[in-house]
RNA sequence: GGACAGGUGGGUGAGUGGUUAAAGCCAACAGACUGUAAAUCUGUCCCUCCUUGCGAGGUACGAAGGUUCGAAUCCUUCCCUGUCCA
């Protein structure tokens, strides 16, 4: 409804779209800025497909959103871009297999943008079976055990093979909290790498219609992220992500860190805050001028009973909602919620039925796109301070009523 | 009628004299989840009380007796279930 179009026209019309003939195969155009707070409204054109921002991008790791089809993230909730990993398909399939089906695209039946992880994220989750060295990072396979060693140029050529329109530099992601020492040594690795694998990149890229993403580092420390910041800008990428961060640190402190680091980031080109973060986060990061996030919130919690609604969460599986007849939430209108009761879907997941998985998951994504849609019509309009003011508000009074907390403090 | 095999907490199912209020699994209930080792993981799961503690009582392994310092565990009788034979 917020989208606006007819979203078959557009379909095609993408599918029909042939290469990019200008030079840069990203070109990331601003609509409107937010006088107030610096938020921005954009159109992202890539070889498959105009993304507009701020966009959310659902994540689909192994090449598949989980519990989705890519005719659900088409068709349903007008998806635009979504994510995959490098480590886990490298792993699985492998990079050759995907070449030979000609590229992610084709192999998932996904003709819509995909930008893919280096790995660097599984560098932070899969502690235990990796090692970083300076030339890059040995993993121990999570399946059977192998040993890969993943450096920023395999990384690139991976992605390369993919076909993926944003490719991410391999990037070491500390966990929280890390000391400065800690966190200025990894940065400088970072840093190199992010060199390396550009520089590798520009030399393969002749004729792909792709873009290469650094990633800003540096942990908690404003100084080091500004020093990482400034050092990618000699590469003059065209764009930039801001990661390390969703890692277990403080809510507030992540947009802490995003309020200083995503001024110093050029102001004609993406912003990517990667792993954020709950719904109510997301207007405040598009306030500090971030254009693209990806989460795993929204698809993992709905396979975990945890949906996100317009008046706040709602965990299907608690007994309160067995015999619930109304909507999951009646502000929505996804085919969940035009179609099935709160007491239907708690007994799906209850049964352990994949249908809960497919139907809570395509609420979740759904409310997640809805919300930045109405984040990028307000940034449009004028609005966008009007509705950050709203959405906390919802969020206090969310807070305020939840049960829990109300005799909490 | 006879011969075997059994009856354990909501279910299943370990346990054959003491560290057993009783493993594991399931169900139920609650919590976690942030560039996905996730259709995953964690906790609770007989009752009562409080100074909330590897706390104190009380119940509990078909029923009733018995042996023993001590019994889900050994003995006796009874009840019930299953299989087989008449």
């Amino acid at each position: 409804m917020l989208a606006g179009g007819p979203r078959s026209r557009a379909t095609r019309q993408w599918q029909r779209m042939p290469s990019p003939e200008g030079t840069s195969a990203l070109r990331f155009e601003i609509e409107a800025v937010c006088p107030e707070t610096g938020a921005r409204a954009g159109l992202l054109h890539t070889a498959h497909g105009v993304i507009p921002t701020p966009v959310f991008m659902p994540v689909g790791t192994q090449g598949t959103v989980k519990a989705l089809t890519p005719r659900d993230l088409e068709q349903d909730l007008d998806a635009r871009i979504i994510l995959a990993n490098t480590y886990h398909l490298f792993l699985r399939p492998g990079p050759e297999r995907i070449e030979q089906f000609g590229g992610l695209h084709r192999f998932m039946s996904w003709s819509r943008a995909i930008l893919t992880d280096s790995g660097g994220f599984q560098v932070f989750s899969l502690d235990t079976l990796r090692k970083v060295t300076e030339e890059g990072v040995l993993f121990r396979s999570h399946l059977n055990g192998d040993a890969h060693f993943f450096t920023p140029e395999s990384t690139v050529d991976a992605q390369l093979a993919f076909g993926s329109d944003i490719l991410m530099v391999l990037d070491e992601c500390l966990p929280y909290p890390s000391s400065h020492a800690d966190a200025i040594a990894s940065m400088h690795r970072t840093l190199r790498w992010a060199e390396a694998g550009y520089r590798h990149y520009l030399r393969r890229e002749k004729g792909l219609h792709c873009a290469l993403f650094p990633i800003v580092q540096g942990s908690m420390f404003p100084d080091l992220r500004a020093a990482c910041a400034e050092s990618l800008l000699r590469l003059d990428a065209p764009g930039y992500a801001i990661g390390g961060l969703s890692v277990g640190e403080p809510r507030d402190l992540s947009q802490e860190i995003v309020a200083v680091t995503a001024p110093l980031l050029p102001a004609d080109r993406p912003r990517y805050v990667m792993g954020v973060g709950m719904p109510e986060e997301l207007p405040r990061y598009v306030s500090h001028g971030v254009d693209m996030m990806d989460c795993v919130l929204p698809s993992r919690n709905a396979r975990n009973g945890y949906l996100f609604t317009s008046t706040g969460k709602v965990v299907i599986k608690q007994a309160r909602y067995a015999s619930d007849s109304a909507p999951l939430d009646p502000r929505c209108d996804c085919y969940t919620c035009r179609t099935f009761s709160r007491a239907y879907l708690r007994h799906l997941f209850q049964a352990g039925e994949i249908l809960f998985s497919i139907l809570a998951t395509l609420h979740n994504v759904r409310h997640y796109l809805d919300i930045m849609r109405r984040i990028r019509q307000s940034i449009l309009l004028g609005t966008f301070p009007e509705l950050v003011r709203l959405l906390s508000a919802e969020s206090v009074e969310l807070r305020d009523t939840a049960p829990s907390d109300a005799c909490g403090q």
